[in-house]
DNA sequence: TGCTCATATGCGTCACTATGCAACTATACC
DNA sequence: GGTATAGTTGCATAGTGACGCATATGAGCA
């Protein structure tokens, strides 16, 4: 796929699209060093972890990690599927990716030379 | 080193950069309300933005708003430029997007299909 | 020089978040 | 049913961040 610079073909975003695709609530699930390292161990396992299994990745309570992945589940970046009395934690790569790439294309839409130069100017003088 | 399904020809992202690239410091920049607001009025400007023109954006004080775009700036997603007494935002688009779209690449690179088959697994485990 | 405007910073307060411990729930196995 | 294992949740605490106010800095102008 070659979307990206001097505007995607197919994708249609718009300096309004930035403030709407860049979801503080979804940003505030990845600031936490140990959800990045919860993730990264689990982008590194080729099948869902357990939440003890995780444990190891970083150096907090038991519970504690299962409150980040139930944080990260809420938010929607993992998966949680439940088997017999352990559960399986998995990370949406596809979904996190799109939202990720999703932003990168709308900034890009936007603003894509860097020059200053929007190709959606509204400037809305809010009162 | 057989990584890569079908994504992209020329990055070569691997599980690993998933944890590099996600940086937390760089998400917390982000996680606030009224900094993607200030980040979705800047991007809605043509040029670059004084203080008190981005202060009618976000219901805080003035000092509060300044603190914002220091922290922006501070993070490499904002740059500022001192014209007289007046001092001018501007978001880093390029680099901004950049970022985004390495992280999303990243976790295309390493599970792109979200079948949990990762390509470059090499489970570290942490001590 | 003194004043005003634009912005930054020090400080105290409040709210939220991360954390650890303990208690609880749910499942599996005897 | 009793016990062990896996995970969640309640609660108290410490740390962090956002906030507003007051003040400082710095530039332009009379």
């Amino acid at each position: 796929m070659s979307k990206q610079r001097q505007q995607p073909e197919k994708t249609t975003h718009t300096c309004c699209d930035v403030g709407v695709l860049m979801d503080p609530a979804f940003f505030k699930a990845l600031c936490d060093p140990n959800r990045i390292a919860l993730l990264d161990r689990l982008a590194q396992c080729p099948e869902p972890c357990t939440v003890t299994e995780l444990c190891c990745c970083c150096d907090v309570d038991f519970s504690v990690v299962s409150r980040h992945l139930a944080l990260l589940r809420d938010a929607g970046i993992c998966h949680a599927v439940k088997r017999g009395k352990q559960v399986h934690y998995s990370v949406n790569y596809t979904d996190l990716a799109a939202r990720l790439r999703a932003m990168a294309d709308a900034i890009d839409a936007c603003c894509p030379s860097g020059t200053g130069e929007c190709n959606d100017v509204h400037t809305n003088k809010p009162e």
